[in-house]
DNA sequence: CCCGTGACGACAT
DNA sequence: TATGTCGCCACGG
């Protein structure tokens, strides 16, 4: 494991993530000053399986509010999971998405 | 060392 | 509003 990178910062960003709650890449990119990186937190999730302890991943979704993720959690299972915690997911978009909307540069403003 | 790829986003048309 | 294109940066081959 190698130095505090950009990886670790958008997982602690990412745990931060209330139960019911969602977050988009660009949100956490942004939140990190690295607005147009937004690919590289989808990437830093792909190795977010390696993190300690795990990043709840199922909870960051594009800006859409797309399950975007889902085709690498496999199957439903992210969708299963944002609705055991309340998130109401139809046809792999997260619904209500603005008020489930967990943005860091607000919620965690100073 | 160079090239292609990718859990996205913003802007241009 | 919808579609297309570019940018962004890390990692694998």
């Amino acid at each position: 494991m190698p130095d505090l990178n950009f990886y670790d910062m958008v997982y602690q960003v990412v745990r931060l993530i209330p139960q019911g709650r969602v977050t988009s890449y660009g949100a956490i990119a942004s939140y990190l000053g690295t607005r147009g990186s937004s690919r590289m937190v989808g990437y830093a999730m792909q190795a977010c399986g390696n993190a300690n302890p795990p990043v709840p991943a199922h909870r960051v979704v594009n800006r859409q509010g797309l399950l975007t993720a889902k085709f690498h959690f496999g199957g439903d299972l992210m969708a299963q999971l944002l609705e055991s915690e309340g998130v109401k997911v139809k046809d792999d978009q997260v619904q209500n998405f603005k008020k489930v909307f967990w943005d860091p540069a607000i919620e965690l403003e100073l």
